[in-house]
DNA sequence: CTGACGATTCACT
DNA sequence: GTGAATCGTCAGC
């Protein structure tokens, strides 16, 4: 299992287009890797947990969303709004940016552009890659199917994601998004409205959301 | 301080 | 298809 993997830089960030960073997204692999002081309890207990240096978690991004800064009315920094959740999107490109919705789900995004410009794609979708036994665990479940890293909430669960690793640089050592080669081709990639979004007026009809063709972790209805 | 609500998910009809 | 869960965030008082 040796793969070539290489951190992304940060020059692959900071570039100006977030669509073009967006769909440059499908097909890198979203990595976590953390210390044994892990989500659960019976993780700390595991064999992984004590194993030490952490235990690695990781799936290839097969979906994602992008929000166009302060003229994208579905942005949560639409009109150059600033709050102290969403301060970090006004970052330098290549930071997380991790928040809560609904109370219940923390949703992962990745900070593009440079600072002041408050570029950020949301992560749909991934395809587990590796530690599909330790994901299991985070969300309780038995059985691996599609559904462990479908769609934002369930993907941040499964990597034990939350609001606490907002503000992490997506080049540190405990989350990561690293390339190891793999590049879909323009057939592969599918293009749509964004999901959820209907209170951004006509923002919503913007074809922002790009996926991985009949892949089984996409969200949303199969077609 | 208070109330309304969300870039969702899941169980249930 | 419908509705509940559930709580941090934010605007408004």
């Amino acid at each position: 299992m040796k793969f070539n993997m290489k951190k992304l830089p940060v020059s692959f960030y900071q570039r100006k287009n977030v669509l073009q960073i967006a769909k440059e997204l499908l097909g890198k692999i979203l990595v976590t890797k953390y210390p044994p002081a892990s989500p659960s309890l019976k993780l700390q207990r595991s064999k992984a947990g004590r194993a030490g240096n952490g235990v690695v978690t990781s799936g290839r991004i097969v979906e994602v969303e992008a929000y166009n800064g302060v003229i994208d009315k579905a942005s949560h920094a639409f009109g150059g709004r600033r709050t102290a959740r969403n301060e970090i999107m006004y970052a330098n490109g290549g930071v997380a940016y991790v928040y809560l919705c609904y109370g219940i789900h923390h949703l992962f995004n990745v900070v593009t552009n440079s600072s002041e410009t408050p570029h950020a794609i949301l992560i749909r979708a991934l395809e587990p890659v590796k530690g599909m036994d330790t994901m299991l665990q985070r969300v309780g479940k038995k059985k691996l199917d599609n559904t462990l890293t479908k769609g934002p909430g369930n993907l941040s669960k499964a990597l034990g994601l939350c609001t606490k690793h907002s503000g992490f640089s997506l080049r540190s050592k405990e989350l990561f998004i690293a390339d190891d080669g793999l590049v879909y081709s323009k057939k592969e990639i599918a293009t749509s409205q964004r999901i959820g979004v209907d209170y951004a007026g006509n923002d919503a009809l913007l074809l922002y959301r790009f996926y991985v063709k009949g892949n089984p972790y996409v969200s949303g209805k199969p077609k």
